[in-house]
DNA sequence: TTGCTCCTCACGTCACGTGAGGTGGC
DNA sequence: TTGCTCCTCACGTCACGTGAGGTGGC
């Protein structure tokens, strides 16, 4: 049994294709690899960075570890954690506890954003009825609405909000 | 049938409580006081901002459509819309198209923290086997593991990400 | 030569954090 | 007087955005 011969050799990228794979900007790019995050492959005779196709998924790593409420230098101290060598277990130890605590406050922003979801779906409803409202009615009496369905004092806290304070 | 006599007199409380009942620093309810979205009813002799009970109905308010996306400049072009007056079903409308586009992108926002959600998931089940790896292997040699049901090239992105790139 | 992409500074932005130095109230 | 809270600058931070002025490659 031959092993498969590898045919699509691993076209190097400019920093544009990078960005536009990854939807990051190219600013963006040149702060990972400050950061110590992204390292191009070599450079072009025009100094341009050429990356290898693993980029996009190093940059697709980065940002979903954003996402999760890493900052860049917490992922540069988790990528030193690792390269720097290390006992095999111990350094996977170090990234699955790291894994959690982003999995649970992953879940509490999750959490958080299906209240304000909700809170926008009471507003939008609330706002329904003020497609029916007559035009004589200014602005500044919404705070205190007792028309079309409305009670006042029991507005939805993103209508309310608007009116108190 | 008389009114109910209100008891609880609407007691002024200082920054720093309201900081306290609203989960916001100092710093940010100053901030969104120079931004015109938050206003002391007025100040003691020694210069303290003294703010209503409403006060934290309006901070709440601008934290949740934080939450949602805005800015603290998009808040205030949405308070200056309702109260510079006008006719109320159209700053309603206004307001209504605001919260239609934050709920559309809460949404998404809550779907990619999802992904990010599951990722973190397989990641942590791809590194429980990591608790039984033999200390003589060197971090270096997990990008290509195959020990312990781990198959090299099968990592989930979370752990993929931190050796490729 | 013309476009297009890239390069390296370097200042701007947003929502705060963090002192610095000083004052008020029980 | 001692704490505690508050005040107003004002600079720092994080993850970029946005030109400024210049070069490379088809």
């Amino acid at each position: 049994l031959e092993k498969p011969i590898q045919l699509s050799v691993d076209k190097p990228m400019r920093v544009g294709e990078l960005a536009k794979r990854t939807g990051k900007s190219v600013r963006a790019l040149h702060l990972y690899e400050e950061f110590g995050l992204l390292r191009p492959v070599h450079r072009s005779k025009g100094n341009f960075r050429l990356f290898s196709a693993a980029a996009v998924a190093r940059v697709e790593w980065i940002s979903k570890l954003q996402d999760a409420g890493l900052s860049l230098h917490d992922l540069r101290e988790l990528l030193e954690d690792v390269s720097d060598g290390g006992v095999a277990p111990a350094a996977m130890e170090r990234v699955r506890a790291v894994f959690a605590e982003r999995l649970r406050s992953t879940r509490e922003q999750i959490a958080k954003l299906s209240t304000v979801e909700k809170e926008l779906e009471n507003g939008l409803a609330y706002l329904d009825a003020c497609r029916s409202c007559e035009p004589v009615h200014q602005a500044s009496e919404c705070g205190t609405c007792n028309y079309n369905g409305h009670h006042d004092g029991e507005q939805p806290i993103l209508v309310a909000g608007i009116h108190k304070g």
